[in-house]
This record gives C-alpha cells, structure tokens and sequence, in this order.
DNA sequence: ATAGGTGCAAAACCTTTGCATCCGT
DNA sequence: ACGGATGCAAAGGTTTTGCACCTAT
C-alpha cells in the first residue's frame, strides 16, 4: 500500500488494519468493480476471518473518504471499485462487463441547476446495454 | 383513466382492477416520485384493502410496460412517476424535491458506445444537490 | 492505556414469492 | 367459468447495528 494512502489514513485517525490493507489489495488487484460479497471472497485468501460485516464498514469508509469508489448498477447492491477519479460507466446487462467512461456530460447542465437554483454536489451517468460478445451470444434480431 | 390506456391493457391481456387504477390514481393526480411505500399510505384512502405486494407488483408491471417510470436516487429504494416519456432527474439530498431535466446528454456517447461494441439500451443521469431553500437553511459555509 | 476496529449474531429494510381465494372479462 | 390478480404471510437478499472482545497507535 502506497506511504500516500498510509498517511491519508492516520491523518484522519483512522488505523491501518489488516483487514482494511486485504480489502485495498483486492481491489487494487483487479480492475474489476466488485459487490461487497466478492470482495469478501477474494479477501479470504489474505485474510481469511475477514467477516462480511467489516468488509461493510470499510467499503464504505473508505469510499466516504473517497479513497475508492461506489457505483450503483441498478441491481440492487453497490459496487466499489479502485479507481476513484471521476467517470462514468458503460454496463452490460448480461455478463457485468464494465466500461469506465472518462467523458462526463455535468457541465452542459450547469445553467439548468443554476435555473432551478440547486447546488449540484454529485452526479451519476450510467449506460447498459450488451457487449459484442452476449450480442452474438443472444442473436443479433429483436433482443431487447 | 383514459380510454387508451384501458385499451392499452386489454389488449395485452392485462385486467384493469381497482387496484390498478388506484394506484395510476395517485401517481397522475401527484406530481411526485413516490416510492412503493409512499404509494401503498396514500392508496389507502381510495382503495383501504390494497396490499404492499399488490403495490410492488403493480408499479413493477407498470414500470415495464412503460405507462409509469421507475428511478432509482440511489437511496436503497425505487420511486416510481406518472411522467414516462423519457428524461433526468435532480434531486434535493435534505427535503427529497425532484425536478425533471428534458435534457438528454446519450448522444454525445454514440461514438464511444461504437468503439466499444456495445449496444446501449438504457442509461440514466441524476445530478444530486440541495435546492435554495435547503441550503439557505444548511447556511450557506462549508457544508458538504 | 485507550479509543477505534472487528467478529458474531441479530435486526433492519426493501422487495419478491407461494398459495388459497377472489374477480374481471 | 376461466385465468389472471389479490391478500396474507413468509422468505429472500443486501446492508446495518449492538455489543463484547481485540488491537493499532
């Protein structure tokens, strides 16, 4: 784990625990953007009492701090993935693929917030569709 | 309820009960984007006997005939709107207000969807802050 | 030493489902 | 009368929480 992140950490009088250094290394690991119940998983072979509940806590912590990301695919449970600058996503419907999108389209809506006098503090874009591979899979005619 | 939606139903073999039309009752006479609960409290003075899971699965079916929008603000639980044609959202994190955004940023994403082979079903953009009125009461310094 | 962190189990929440009964067509 | 729709209760899945014990600093 980079001195960076060490630092940022005791800064803010958070600990450096074991359990939190397995789930930074799962996640930087893989580019993948993983559920709370992978993550606890993958964790197992670092760390393997890492229980579920604490896998929880320092998912969001940890994306509170903005030190990893939460996203919302729409399924009913959140993911978190290592990247944390800004973008957006490109989702396949059918086997998860993702697609981080660096394009953001927030400042053409400036001047819409403005008119309905909002201070605008985040944003989410998110496409979903199919990828080419469960395109040729499902057949290319009247899929939805 | 209008004739054609009536119509709209039949001919797909839906049957038009008071249920379902207590429940299109109150997302058209309000404006707002209600959740299921919120949907279930204020059927109750037109139809007592309405259950939660009739609620569910009426708005879901609704949702996917697209007579009613399903959103989701990220807050663990759908809302659902009268308004279907498509479009966005900005929502107030502190007192829930929802103004809808005609405009549709999807298209400046055509090429990037080509260049990654994906077709695009769906999409969704929120942009979450706090209206005038919340923020005049949060102060106005250093709030998140 | 001490305050924050963890494990465990239980609860909270939202949503879906199985099944007997009801009712729109 | 038929098959879809409803009510009720129970289950499902994800996430949070209370509390005693543990551990990083």
């Amino acid at each position: 784990m980079s001195k960076h992140l060490k630092q940022r950490f005791r800064e803010r009088g958070y600990r450096l625990t074991r359990q939190r250094e397995a789930i930074l290394e799962v996640l930087a690991t893989t580019g993948e953007h993983l559920t709370a119940e992978e993550v606890h998983q993958r964790v197992q072979s670092i760390c393997p009492e890492l229980n579920l509940a604490t896998v929880y806590r320092n998912l969001n912590l940890l994306a509170e701090q903005k030190i990893i990301g939460k996203v919302d695919f729409g399924d009913g449970r959140s993911r978190f993935e290592a990247r944390s600058e800004h973008h957006h996503h490109l989702y396949c419907l059918k086997c998860g693929r993702v697609v981080d999108l660096f394009f953001c389209p927030v400042h053409l809506y400036e001047s819409i917030f403005q008119t309905y006098r909002f201070r605008v503090t985040a944003h989410q874009f998110e496409a979903y569709g199919y990828c080419m591979g469960c395109e040729l899979l499902n057949g290319k005619v009247g899929k939805p």
